[in-house]
DNA sequence: ATTTATTTTTAGGCTAGCCTAAACCAGAAA
DNA sequence: TTTCTGGTTTAGGCTAGCCTAAAAATAAAT
């Protein structure tokens, strides 16, 4: 009942009673108001395994990413596609839609800001954040991200570095390099992290580094590529590539 | 796979592991420690309905609560039995565990909680918050609970005056008095609702009652029990036994 | 004590989202 | 070109949660 109803109301932006007609605006590029928990993450991992929209993306990718099988994936891909959300070519891959891009970028906005208020208003660390944040993205409610948001004094980052989509669904480009690929000498500041997993996070703790830390490269180890680092220009470290891999610095 | 993982650990509450065996903890009123969000919302609403868990539920008002078909809430009860979530017997209503309850206070901690969040901190008026609140109240995350209640200070009543259970799954029990039982010349601070739908919060923000407000009560129309009030000594007020039936007064 | 009305349960069926196993396709290798 | 192989889809089936319609139990009225 309840369903068919909001089914109905997808394609419909808003409407305008005139006396005892209703008039329904509908727009071409039509919004879905509300996608259900799963549909969401999907569009959210998609999203991200194309680099932000710009590559397709494969069936088995998304059904690692999100702990499932390829062929739930695909079940879902049909659906998505079904609902203009993505553009889905049977065994060609798959990418987001103007739509399904917009649709991901809003709940990346949302994870993002609830991960700046657990930090700041209710002292998580940048560990702890993820998982909850994980949850909450999926409240829907407009005016309590616009709230929130505003409360927060309008963040531009989240506590892992990571740009806070608009409202209107833009996303800042941010410019920074990857630790792994500096060469001996260079150096820069801490400005993201490539990996939110907590085991890596508190590996980060444990040897002080955070966002704003200076970091320069003192030597590269041919090996195992692991690097040698001087931290804050004192404190001398040595890094698994594993970890050089998932560290940002300004550019 | 998952499922039946945590399926296993419902009656686990902790573990330790000496040399290579484990041994699990069990106790007696096994906790399940996550519940669906259909199963919180029917339990919150058996709790409601049996006024705190003291009386039997019927099947009916359930469905009528929840909006749902009568054939769905025995699906429901069947489970929630299956769980020991419920006492449920054939054709004899329903009502509440032990264990039943204290996940009832639980969701309904949280919900009053996220009410007093949005009021205090978001700037929601009281009728808006119960909306967000109803889909908030199912993450789950003690920590985020245990500091959100911090941050808040610990408040003890959310902003339609109910009062908000502990950690531990007490709630207070208020000593109020209906609007609509007392006599004339009687009166009071007006320390909560019976209704927190937007609709009658709105009505009330009209024509100027809230929390704190002084009633008297100045005239009782047998016709329809309507009611002639004084509020804040001043302004001179009409009152539908509908609306008097849904506003407290301190007793 | 019967009959009637109401409430509740059962029977059977639907969708969303998931699974395994088998079939299929496309690109690489022979 | 044909064969192999890894990735993908289809086939068929599962559970949670919902539905309608029919049957059964209880409560109310005669
Ligand atoms: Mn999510
Ligand atoms: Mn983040
Ligand atoms: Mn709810
Ligand atoms: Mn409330």
């Amino acid at each position: 009942m309840h369903a068919s109803i909001v089914g109905q109301l997808k394609v419909c932006l808003s409407y305008r009673t005139i006396q005892d007609t209703v008039i329904l605006l509908f727009n071409p590029l039509s919004i879905d108001l509300v996608h259900s928990y799963t549909e969401e993450n999907y569009i959210k991992t998609i999203f991200k395994l194309s680099a932000n929209g710009t590559q397709e993306v494969n069936t088995n990718a998304i059904a690692e990413a999100l702990e499932t099988r390829a062929a739930s994936v695909t079940d879902m891909l049909r659906k998505l596609s079904a609902k203009q959300l993505v553009n889905y070519v049977k065994y060609k891959g798959v990418s987001l839609t103007q739509e399904g891009e917009q649709v991901a970028l809003q709940v990346i906005r949302k994870h993002r800001l609830w991960e700046v208020f657990l930090l700041e208003k209710l002292k998580f660390s940048w560990d702890e954040v993820h998982e909850v944040a994980e949850e909450l993205e999926h409240v829907n409610s407009p005016l309590l991200i616009q709230r929130l948001d505003e409360y927060l004094g309008y963040p531009k980052f989240d506590p892992h570095g990571d740009p806070i989509p608009s409202e209107s669904g833009q996303m800042m480009v941010k410019k920074q390099r990857l630790l792994a690929e500096l060469e001996i000498a260079e150096g820069g500041v801490v400005v993201g992290v490539n990996d939110s997993q907590p085991l890596f996070l508190q590996y980060l703790n444990k040897v002080g580094i955070s966002l704003g830390s200076r970091i320069r490269v003192v030597d590269k180890m041919a090996y195992d590529h692991s690097l040698e680092i001087v931290l804050e220009e004192e404190k001398s470290l040595l890094l698994s590539s594993e970890v050089s891999r998932n560290i940002f610095l300004s550019a």
